[in-house]
DNA sequence: TCACTAATGTACGAACCAGTACGTTAGCTA
DNA sequence: TAGCTAACGTACTGGTTCGTACATTAGTGA
């Protein structure tokens, strides 16, 4: 994530504001979605970088714009994602699972932004809010899903009445419970959702379900 | 002049263990459920009841085991609605499609419950693990499912290779996500997924996925 | 090379907050 | 009715934690 550029240093200061804070924001993810927004230490954010709270403040202001800043980039990360999908030479059923199976798979390689995005719901999605980027960044898969979904009503595979924002909605649902919810769901029913053995079998349930619901013949009153 | 709402009593303190350990517990509910459990104040809590911190301490010995006692709590309000479950009557499609509307309403009722859960996950279930109640709380819900999937299985009705506790894995995402996630997925998609005028539109979506994936005609293999 | 600014480090303070020591009283029962 | 104990209240403490005042240095441009 990072880039690797830097040599190795013979002794004192080195300055590099980019570096910093880029260090800063990692080690800052990592702590709130350990801990939560008022469970994240400050202090121990500053400890496991090589600078010091005083940069913290510095760069960022305080915690809370510290905060919005790692939801800020977490969101890039999955926009990039969205915008490496290239799904739209495949027929419609095939596109949507494999946009189905892209999401499952981004939810299980990042389970620190799902912990991010439950710690924001928690806050009500108040940092989003004060945030300029994240206000207008819109969704790249969103657009994806409106075209496979049109060319698939169109051609009367499709016959459910969904549209992109809900389809985008059920298809994480899954992903993002699977990953989030884990801990409780395994503690009450004795079964660990992410478990390695059983991957295959949810993807699959993933894509089968999505698939099901958008091509079932309707009994249309 | 102090408003009576109690029956007549001389003046000062009135003793009811069980009366304060419920209030105690009202309000814990809902500061936990606000704030997360970093963020609840136990200060908070003592102030929004008739009693003082001092008998939280008393009653429950700590924050901790009083966040346990709220999860133990609304775990057991859960519990109780799934045991007034009534829908084996129905044949298999309509009987499952009740449940995920009964699942769908009572999530949409207890918003507090899910914060809570949101809360524990992130704390990876700690508090569940430290309760001897939650450790074998059990679900009547699973096995109503169980029973309603074998018939459907039986009569080849049901296509899909899912056992109850899958289901109910996929039938609460939906439920969970949009009530949990309705602050980011608002703010980022502009779509209040709890918006009373689109609430039949996902009662009915929910239904017509868990159906359709049940029954869909498979193209084995 | 000299001055200026961005970047950095140290030390500290003030508020907050979970938890407790100690004292008091209501209500029951012997 | 005396005495006992569960139930309650007050006031405080010790540690924690966000934030900042003040000092310092690296690098840059004139």
């Amino acid at each position: 994530m990072t880039s690797v550029d830097e040599p190795a240093r013979p002794n004192g200061r080195i300055r590099d504001a980019v570096r910093t804070q880029a260090e800063i924001l990692d080690v800052a993810t990592q702590e709130f979605a350990r801990a939560g927004y008022d469970g994240a230490r400050v202090d121990e954010i500053a400890a496991r970088t090589r600078t010091t709270k005083r940069m913290i403040y510095y760069y960022f202001g305080g915690k809370e714009q510290l905060f919005t800043a790692v939801l800020e980039r977490a969101y890039g990360v999955i926009r990039e994602a969205e915008q490496g999908l290239d799904v739209e030479h495949l027929d419609p059923v095939a596109a949507i699972r494999k946009l189905a199976e892209v999401t499952f798979d981004h939810h299980e390689q990042h389970p620190d932004f799902i912990r991010l995005v439950s710690i924001e719901n928690i806050h009500e999605a108040e940092h989003i809010a004060a945030s300029e980027k994240l206000g207008k960044i819109g969704s790249p898969a969103l657009d994806v899903i409106s075209r496979i979904l049109a060319t698939g009503q169109e051609s009367g595979l499709f016959t459910a009445d969904v549209d992109a924002v809900d389809l985008h909605a059920m298809i994480s649902s899954f992903c993002f419970f699977r990953v989030a919810n884990r801990h409780t769901f395994g503690a009450l029913f004795g079964r660990d959702l992410t478990d390695p053995d059983r991957r295959e079998h949810y993807r699959a349930m993933l894509g089968d379900m999505v698939i099901a619901y958008l091509t079932a013949e309707r009994t249309t009153d």
